[in-house]
DNA sequence: GACAGGTCATTCAAAAAAGGTATCAACCGA
DNA sequence: TCGGTTGATACCTTTTTTGAATGACCTGTC
């Protein structure tokens, strides 16, 4: 039973009739004749009356027409459906994010992403740096967004924004009324520091910027990501810096400060990351809508010097 | 794109290797590398990536062995369906029902083929006598269940059962309390009488039978079914004559009474009726159900002789 | 009651499609 | 570098499908 012989007995039931079927599919009466008495000995089920009027169909045919007229719509849907999957406008993206860029960034990101390709599933993945490169490596996940990452040959890293920080600091504290913070009086302040695993991470840069401006900080606690670090901000524990990205969590006496004298490298990068030489097309277009949203990003920017 | 050329994609999807496939579909591979390759041209999309090691699906390809599978699945039911409705196992029986035989008789027997045959749908339709005729000839239905058929060429009748006649009497009548009733003393008292349109019918019947037995009934109200005769009979309207089946219709106020000399022939017929020489499965199993229905209900009347 | 005009079924040769054998080119690991 | 693997290609054979002509049957008409 193949779709030949379907295609041909659909095209005999609606017209109830051998020549005139015949004529629709470009084919002469007898080949056609034969195609449904093939198909009715392979099923061994008549599926036509014949009636010196016509063919008329019988429960059973009309049954297997009912049932044709759907797979028919299933084999058109694949073969739309493989195509759209070809372009890279149909499937499914498995993609890890971590961090503060769940925040701001990668929401925004993703929602332009799904008005671009709606037919693209995005099945989201909370992953910490190292275990993101293993999912890549393993095909677990295409894509995975994260800060600070050292290069590595398999695995290409894309920049998706620099962002500067800020100081979270509890509204108590005097830093909170102060107008002007300058970045050395961080000394005197406990300070709360998250970090994911892997090296270099955000505990690395921030030490290292301490160091440049003379001073050692005192740390109270570390903690594994933003949204502790900035909760135990909350409770006294001291001040946290964050990505602007993080600023967007408002928390109960919790207010976000700029300094002013913050050194120009103190900036932290949100990056994507994916196997080098993919040839995915769902990733390549993700990575056409990624620069897409970078240059707009760049464009309200711009307006800000 | 047939059938052959999906059962190919998938065998070498799975197989991911040209050869093993080859082997597993007993041909050899040089056709296969072609179906394969006409496939992905007819689609326009490459479905795998060719490897040293092997062929691994795209992901257009992916998402196609996914449908294909669906698809096979769909042709397989499709043909058992098929089969399963040649043999009047599967499909819909739509069926015209009318007056007392609903009450009882009916509903066991539907039970019954319910049970027998589980994928058979039995779609109901309350329609008269004359109209059960005409739906039956302009193939509507293909089955009506009636009282007091006459003959037709083209309509078949078969009797489903045969029924005395029970008197339904108001509580508060005197006949109610007394031993014995005897047919005559219905002349005494206003009788309610239900008839469908088309003759002959109930009223034809129960007439001849007063007349028979030498008196002209006092008809106080002709209604259209037996609920309604019923619901007048409680009312005080008078007596009425109902089937064994009616009987069991139970309303405040309404006993039901046999009459002792009841005429022999005082009993009406249940018939199905459908198209002469209509060579439907699906009817022929409704009928071979029936037939056993009437057996069995002929042995528990044996019981009671 | 013969006949014209429809229906579907059958026959046989031609065309098209699918399959098979042998061979090739590329890659990989030993 | 060299077997052993992979998929691709060329050429021929077999099978399947098709087409033109024709047959068999029914129906309504004259």
């Amino acid at each position: 039973m193949d779709l030949r012989k379907l295609r041909y007995f659909l095209t005999v039931a609606d017209e109830k009739n051998l020549g005139r079927a015949a004529a629709l599919l470009h084919i002469s009466q007898p080949p056609l004749t034969r195609q449904i008495h093939q198909l009715e000995d392979e099923l061994g089920v008549q599926l036509f009356n014949r009636t010196p009027k016509g063919m008329e169909l019988t429960e059973a045919g009309y049954l297997l027409a009912k049932e044709s007229r759907n797979i028919f719509a299933l084999v058109q849907q694949a073969s739309e459906k493989t195509q759209r999957a070809s372009q890279g406008r149909l499937g499914r993206l498995d993609v890890a994010v971590f961090g503060s860029g769940v925040l701001d960034t990668i929401p925004r990101l993703l929602l332009k992403f799904k008005s671009d390709y709606p037919e693209v599933k995005v099945v989201l993945h909370t992953m910490e740096k190292e275990e993101q490169i293993q999912a890549l490596r393993q095909h677990r996940i295409s894509l995975g967004f994260n800060r600070m990452l050292k290069p590595l040959p398999d695995i290409t890293s894309e920049l998706v924004n620099r962002e500067s920080l800020l100081l979270a600091v509890n509204a108590n504290s005097p830093l909170a009324t102060q107008p002007v913070i300058k970045f050395k009086e961080l000394a005197n302040h406990p300070m709360v520091l998250f970090a994911s695993s892997g090296r270099p991470n955000f505990v690395d840069k921030v030490m290292s910027l301490c160091y440049s401006a003379g001073f050692t900080p005192e740390i109270t606690q570390e903690v594994g990501d933003v949204v502790t670090g900035v909760a135990l901000v909350a409770s006294g524990f001291g001040v946290c810096l964050v990505s602007k990205s993080g600023s967007t969590l408002s928390l109960p006496g919790v207010v976000y400060r700029e300094i002013e004298d913050m050194p120009k490298d103190a900036t932290i990068d949100l990056s994507c990351v994916y196997r080098t030489g993919d040839n995915s097309k769902l990733l390549a277009s993700f990575l056409s809508c990624l620069q897409e949203f970078k240059e707009l990003n760049a464009d309200t920017n711009t307006t800000t010097p």
